[in-house]
DNA sequence: ATTATCTATAGATCTATAGATAATGC
DNA sequence: ATTATCTATAGATCTATAGATAATGC
């Protein structure tokens, strides 16, 4: 039942293999790549790959569930003692698209992920816009609408800010420019969800939490 | 000069094939596709590929090309003569967001396509919103963030309407939820630039011109 | 004669597995 | 003794090309 030594072999090449897919994800597509470069990278015998994950895909999809599960950590951390709904998106949509600056890898792998990428996150949007609508605080009519909306716009100014990222600014050009971007981003959705202009300039207007600039 | 009967001949297998490749990209990704399978589906010889194209990557992009095209095409019909931007917008995205019950194929593969099918559209796009910018109907600071939102949004709800058009549904409940999806999201978006509730509600809620309903 | 297509195949992958080796459990 | 990893390889692809065949131009 206790985790032996045995077990945390076996969990070290799992995550080295998680690893090496996440990091060959920031620059290729799974298809590009072969099983044996994935073990080449994560430096373990190519037989040991099956005995972790059926199949290539198999080992991608877990790799981007579990790098949606940190974002999604960051995300609660970020908002974590906010208590205005529309703040907590203004800030997600705004940490997200920074995301290409501070965690360069993340904003990629995303990228490549694409709109299936928001499945990961729609049972947490989910609720979190119920949540808001029914105190009131956003207006929409369907939910799954509303977060398709905002997730795709979410996605479309993380792409964006990629791009502005490989235009070879300069360091604090970008940031600024990408802050301006997940405002502007944020600042949209909250009056497509129907808040007054000066209610959601009020909100986006606020600085980000530490460490998020 | 002047088209000749070979010229024709190579003309078609050339749209063979890039009919065979829309017609794949259905239902499964340009990885899983095999060139054998390719000409089998095209009905030409395995080795007339190559007179036409250098790799299958290639040509899978020149057939999302030329489907966005096909789309570009569409919204242009679909908008023509209308003098407001915001109601050019509206139909856009209403007409787009019925792409999955107007034009199956088309939707699949632009879902499949993701966030790099709105590339092929951006020229156009930005030009579009800097003209409505510029006559003050359509409020935001920077256009490629505005477009990156919308266009985000607009797949989103691409993706949202998909997924109801293969829940089983009836065809006529897949119509209207549909329907009301674009409706909302346009509505959203015009709310996002900066129009008025009642003007925003006036616009989307003008019927489209036929054949989209 | 010229051009495009088609057939056949060489060579280069890539996946999945079998069996050997190494590490750990008891 | 058990379990995981590693090495080696069979078998199944898949791509790209060479050369033969068929269609058209002139």
């Amino acid at each position: 039942m206790t985790e032996n030594r045995l077990d945390r072999r076996r969990a070290r090449t799992r995550a080295a293999l998680l690893g090496a897919a996440r990091e060959l994800l920031v620059r290729r597509a799974p298809a590009e790549v072969s099983i044996q470069e994935i073990t080449d990278v994560a430096d373990v015998g190519f037989g040991s790959f099956y005995n972790h994950f059926a199949s290539k895909q198999a080992l991608f999809d877990q790799a981007i569930a579990e790098l949606a599960a940190e974002h999604g950590q960051v995300l609660r951390t970020a908002t974590e003692g906010l208590s205005d709904p529309a703040e907590v998106l203004s800030v997600a949509v705004r940490v997200t698209a920074r995301l290409p600056v501070d965690r360069p890898t993340f904003a990629r792998v995303i990228d490549r992920a694409g709109l299936g990428y928001l499945d990961a996150f729609s049972p947490a949007a989910l609720g979190f816009l119920r949540q808001a609508h029914a105190v009131g605080r956003l207006c929409f009519d369907d939910v799954h609408v509303a977060w398709a909306c905002a997730g795709g716009a979410a996605l479309g100014v993380l792409r964006h800010n990629l791009a502005l990222a490989g235009s070879g600014q300069f360091q604090e050009l970008e940031l600024s420019g990408m802050d301006q971007a997940g405002t502007q981003a944020a600042l949209g959705l909250l009056r497509m969800f129907g808040l007054a202009e000066g209610d959601a300039r009020r909100i986006t207007g606020r600085s980000l939490p530490v460490p998020f600039g």
